[in-house]
DNA sequence: ACAAATAATTTACGCGCGTAAAGATTTAGC
DNA sequence: GCTAAATCTTTACGCGCGTAAATTATTTGT
């Protein structure tokens, strides 16, 4: 930097200025320096520059699983929103495995990053890892809710989703029976199931809850082999299916298939199947899954914005941001 | 790490070596130093680490789409095994655009990273700044070639993917057309483009290649957009279809369910789907999707470790090395 | 055109660590 | 118990940059 800025012919306090905050100079000295950076190809050490700022502007971006292409599309959304407020993010996959997620904090706290942008594994997650990373970095927690830890939270409507699709397959059919993992990782599955029994309740129909086994995040699976289950045992008695996630749903589908069950709403199918979450693939399942769409576009802007303004010094209290989601009428049901 | 040293009764150096190398103190040390860093919690500062070390344990793993739950499951395997060496990997995905390519190498060549796995975008990789960014760091390509950069290649054999599956669907029934992409990103989809008309020429049978319109990365999308125009067209003269890849021929299933098409080995089905990479939705598609999978395992460790002994010194000629996948017969031909 | 405000320069120090060199200490081999 | 080898300590410098303080140059308002 030393010999940038004389060839430059700008001082070199006023180069590392430029560097912290391009808007910081004047203009005619900001047009010389990126005049400069053109002809000679310089750029600051990053790891000289990150050591004796107070704040860096890497921003971590955390989800639980980056193989689940719902958590990659809004990761890569979120991502983007960084990249145009001048930040650098950094992307991080928990594999489903809370030892690995508390050690992805660990390392990031080592990062000095300007913030963190987490969705939590959920019931996985180790609190006190979590409380003292939020202390020490302004992290906002996205998706799944754990207790009031960092600046804010930002998600979807949970209760709203379920009821929303509940409602219609009332109005349309019969009331459906929920199908959900008896243990699931994320604390929404919980405020699904909830809801749906709220809902079925008002609309003064008998709920019927469906809860299959297993663990990890191989959801489409566990949706199968719980279908095969069900189907077996006779327990999808209402014809109408909800399943508490799309992943779930698209399991589900493939049991139906394998069973030669026709599934859809016209008149020669044997059963409807409705999802929750608008997974990119839900377009694409025989028949189109019918689910409640996130606002993508909504949570990751009210996310990214949220935490910028905290980087950027707007104290504001703990608070927490639920976007409603869309019904999206498709085929299955 | 002066105050830590000091507590800790070992001197400086040794403490900075160790985290060098925790191997290259005597073992009583080693335990000395490690018990005291439990004591004290203490971990040194990332960057004034990296600023003086000519070799950080950085590395670098991009794929041009994170979204894909292809890439996301192989950058997936490859971070463990780097984790599992002793590196600190960091994701990136292209998201599909040469410029956004081109960023992350040129941020990457800031991080100083001790190696790179990478996955080019194919046709759309500018070539200059691959070149360039190849002399600096050690870096190995894998999934799509591009020319002979880097320490070494190592992917899928493409030309044994299609042939293989090719095979299969002649000896089963009518013999297959080639459905796919007709400017694809992917270098890779022209090699299997060749090896279907080769493979079709060998059985003597006349190849029959439908390619589709549409850009980006929504290959489902324009599966299906192209298999409606297909269907309409009666471009599917033979009844078999081999698509490119899975996310293609998963589009083309959505388009055939909304054509009223049976899709299907059995007597009462119209159509023969299948696909190649063994994308992970490809087996819960109603039908389930038959296809060539990828070794996914083999891949991922066979580019790791080539890059490790790259960087460890072990210097070899460029290589190329290329897996055979294996035959998935499923449902859905 | 002049004072006040703004911006750039000069000078200087420190961040937390890597690393080289020389000397002191411990260990291994016999 | 001795020597050679391996390891550790002491000392010292530098990496590439952030940043504070004092000074000088430039711009702005009137």
């Amino acid at each position: 930097m030393e010999e940038f800025a004389a060839v430059s012919g700008i001082s070199r306090p006023t180069v590392s200025k430029y560097f912290h905050d391009p808007e910081s100079v004047r203009t005619s000295t900001r047009e010389r320096i990126e005049a400069a950076i053109e002809k000679y190809d310089y750029r600051p050490n990053i790891y000289a520059m990150n050591q004796n700022r107070k704040l860096t502007k890497n921003v971590g971006i955390v989800v639980p699983y980056l193989a689940d292409p719902f958590f990659a599309e809004i990761a890569r959304n979120l991502e983007q929103r960084c990249i145009d407020e001048g930040y650098r993010p950094t992307l991080y996959g928990s594999h489903g495995e809370p030892a690995h997620e508390s050690d992805i904090l660990d390392s990031l706290l080592s990062l000095k990053p300007a913030g963190v942008l987490l969705a939590p594994l959920g019931r996985g997650t180790d609190r006190r890892v979590l409380e003292r990373f939020c202390k020490a970095v302004p992290t906002l927690i996205f998706d799944s809710n754990v207790e009031e830890f960092g600046i804010a939270f930002v998600g979807s409507d949970n209760y709203q989703f379920t009821s929303h699709i509940t409602d219609y397959l009332c109005r349309t059919g019969e009331p459906p029976s929920f199908f959900e993992m008896k243990t699931p990782a994320n604390p929404n599955a919980h405020r699904r199931r909830q809801s749906y029994l709220t809902a079925m309740e008002d609309f003064g129909y008998e709920p019927h809850v469906i809860s299959v086994e297993g663990g990890g995040w191989e959801f489409e699976e566990i949706g199968r082999l719980g279908g095969h289950n069900a189907i077996e045992q006779g327990l999808f008695t209402t014809g109408t299916v909800l399943c508490s996630n799309d992943r779930l749903a698209i399991g589900l589908l493939t049991a139906c298939y394998e069973k030669g069950l026709r599934v859809g709403r016209g008149e020669d199918c044997a059963i409807r199947i409705a999802g929750q979450d608008n997974h990119p693939y839900a377009r694409f399942t025989c028949p189109p899954l019918t689910t409640v769409a996130h606002d993508y576009d909504a949570v990751s802007k009210e996310a990214a914005d949220t935490l910028f303004a905290a980087i950027e010094g707007t104290l504001s209290p703990w608070s927490s941001t639920r976007f409603e989601g869309k019904l999206l009428m498709r085929d299955s049901a």
